[in-house]
DNA sequence: GCATGATCATGC
DNA sequence: GCATGATCATGC
C-alpha cells in the first residue's frame, strides 16, 4: 500500500501521454480491488455509491484529480477513463450489469453541433473500460475488478452505427422533440433517461420547442457492453461490420422468404411438422429465417431489439393482443413508470415478423417491420400502467381492461390456474401482465 | 367476433 | 424451476 497526495510524481507508474501505459498500468488492478491497492481514506471506504468508483480509481489509483474541463479524463493522451459493473451470468461469463452512460446531452449545444466536431466524439472516441464485479452490499472500493480493461476505439467499433444513432438523436432535438426521445430510437448509443425520474423531476430546455425535456445523457446499451466482454472473455478481437442502416440490413435477412408459405418455410429451415402446433411455431420460424440469412439473435440482443412474430388473419387484423412479461402486485406498488419493465420494453425497438392469412386460408410470411413506440402512445401506456398500480392497491380483481384504452391492457398470463401470487390485499390472485391491444397492434399496421 | 381467462413449449 | 412469448378455450 502506498499513502500519497494527488499531484504526486506518476514518475515509475505510468506515462499519462501514452494510450498504451495507461492500459498496462490499468492491467495491474485485474483480480484486485481498488482497496487492495492503495490506501483508501476511512472517511471514503464505506461509499457505496458506483458512481464514485470511476472517480476514486481516478485519484487513487491514478493520482490524476478529476477536473472540470470539458475533454477526456486524461487529457493528454485523449482518453476518457470508465469503470463499469458486471455480474456473472449462468453460462459462467460476465455481462454488464447496466447501461453505460456517457456523458450528458445539452440540447441546446447538440443542435449546432456536427458529428466530427461533437462534444460526444471529442469525449468517448477513446474509452478505457474497466470492469468490476458488483456486489451491491459490498463498498464500492472493495470491489474486485475483473477481466483486463477494456480499450474502446470508435473508430474501430461500430463506428457508422452509433454515427447515426448520434444522427438520429440530434435529429430529434431539431425537430424540436427533444421530449419525445426514447432509448428504442437508436441501436447501440441511447439517450438514456438520467436524473430522479418521477413527478419533481427537472425538466431542461430544448431549443425548437417550449416543451421541457427530461433530462437523458449518451448512453451504451447494455447488450452492447456484454458483446464487448464476451470478446473479451474468449480473447479474440471484435467484430464489426459497418453498416449505416441496421433496419434495412436485418430486414434483407428476411427478403428471400417474402411471400413464402409457413409450410415452405418450415421445410427450408427443417422445422419438424410436429412442432406446427406449437405456440412458439411461428417465432421458430422467425429465428429461423434470421439464420439462414447469416443473421443472428445475438445480433438483435445487442442492438437490444425486441422480435415479435405478428400473425394476421385474412382480415389484416391481428390474431392475438401482445404479451409483456408478467409482473407482481408487490414489485408494482414499488415501481414507479420510469423503472418499470413495462416502460424499458415500450422504449425499445422492435422488429415485428408478419405472417398474413391468405383468403384461401394459407398462412405466409409477408415481411419484417422495425417499429418504435410513438410518444404519444407510450404517454398512454404510461397512463394505463399507472391506472393499474392505482386500481391493484385497491382491488387487484379491477384492472384495465382492453376496453378502456386504445393502446395497452392488463390480463392474466401464468404458467396455469394454479399460478397466484399475493396481492396487496393479502389474497392471493392469478399473476398478470401488460398486453398491447390488437386492434392497436392493427393500426400499426394500416 | 371479441374479451377474458387459461395454458403451452421452450430456453435460460 | 420458472419466466417468457405466444396461443388456446370459453362464454357472451
Amino acid at each position: 500500500m502506498s499513502v500519497f497526495r494527488t499531484g504526486d510524481s506518476l514518475e515509475g507508474l505510468y506515462d499519462p501521454h501514452s494510450v498504451q501505459s495507461i492500459l498496462d498500468f490499468a492491467k495491474r488492478l485485474n483480480g484486485k480491488s481498488l482497496a487492495e491497492v492503495e490506501f483508501i481514506p476511512h472517511e471514503i471506504a464505506n461509499v457505496k455509491n458506483k458512481g464514485d468508483l470511476g472517480s476514486l480509481v481516478e485519484t487513487f489509483y491514478f493520482r490524476h484529480t478529476p477536473g472540470s474541463f470539458r475533454g477526456p479524463d486524461f487529457r493528454e493522451a485523449g482518453l476518457e477513463l470508465k469503470t463499469t459493473g458486471v455480474i456473472p451470468t449462468k453460462g459462467g461469463l460476465y455481462k454488464a450489469k447496466e447501461r453505460l452512460v456517457l456523458t450528458m446531452i445539452n440540447y441546446e449545444e447538440i443542435a449546432k453541433e456536427v458529428w466530427e466536431t461533437s462534444t460526444f466524439l471529442s469525449k468517448c472516441s477513446l474509452m478505457l473500460v474497466l470492469f468490476y464485479l458488483f456486489e451491491a452490499e459490498r463498498p464500492v472500493v472493495d470491489r474486485r475488478f475483473v477481466l483486463d480493461p477494456y480499450l474502446f476505439q470508435l473508430e474501430k467499433h461500430d463506428l457508422e452505427i452509433i454515427k447515426h444513432d448520434w444522427e438520429t438523436i440530434r435529429a430529434k432535438v431539431l425537430e424540436g422533440k427533444a421530449h419525445e426521445l426514447s432509448e428504442g430510437d437508436t441501436y447501440y448509443l441511447a439517450a438514456c433517461r438520467k436524473g430522479s425520474g418521477g413527478m419533481g423531476e427537472a425538466l431542461r430546455k430544448q431549443p425548437f420547442s417550449d416543451i421541457g425535456a427530461p433530462a437523458r445523457a449518451f448512453s451504451f446499451k447494455p447488450k452492447f457492453v456484454t458483446s464487448w466482454i464476451q470478446n473479451i472473455d474468449k480473447s479474440r478481437p471484435i467484430s464489426f461490420e459497418l453498416i449505416t442502416d441496421f433496419g434495412g440490413f436485418i430486414a434483407d435477412k428476411f427478403a428471400p422468404f417474402t411471400g413464402e408459405t409457413v409450410g415452405e418455410i418450415a421445410e427450408k429451415i427443417g422445422a419438424s411438422p410436429r412442432q406446427s402446433a406449437s405456440k412458439i411455431f411461428h417465432r421458430q420460424l422467425a429465428v429461423g429465417m434470421l439464420r439462414a440469412g447469416g443473421g443472428s439473435i445475438d445480433e438483435l440482443n445487442k442492438a437490444e431489439i425486441e422480435m415479435k412474430t405478428i400473425r394476421l388473419k385474412s382480415s389484416g387484423a391481428p390474431r392475438e393482443s401482445m404479451s409483456f412479461p408478467s409482473f407482481t402486485f408487490l414489485e408494482l406498488e414499488k415501481q414507479t413508470w420510469s423503472d418499470s419493465s413495462f416502460y424499458a420494453k415500450l422504449e425499445k425497438k422492435f422488429l415485428f415478423v408478419v405472417f398474413r392469412q391468405d383468403s384461401d386460408g394459407v398462412e405466409r410470411f409477408i415481411g419484417v417491420k422495425i417499429w418504435n413506440m410513438p410518444y404519444g402512445d407510450r404517454l398512454e401506456a404510461q397512463r394505463v400502467w399507472e391506472d393499474t398500480k392505482r386500481r391493484a392497491s385497491i382491488d387487484a380483481r379491477d384492472l384495465p381492461k382492453i376496453s378502456e384504452s386504445q393502446v395497452a391492457h392488463v390480463r392474466p398470463k401464468g404458467r396455469n390456474g394454479d399460478d397466484k401470487i399475493l396481492t396487496l390485499q393479502g389474497t392471493l390472485h392469478l399473476r398478470q401482465a401488460f398486453w398491447l391491444n390488437a386492434s392497436y397492434i392493427a393500426s400499426i399496421f394500416r
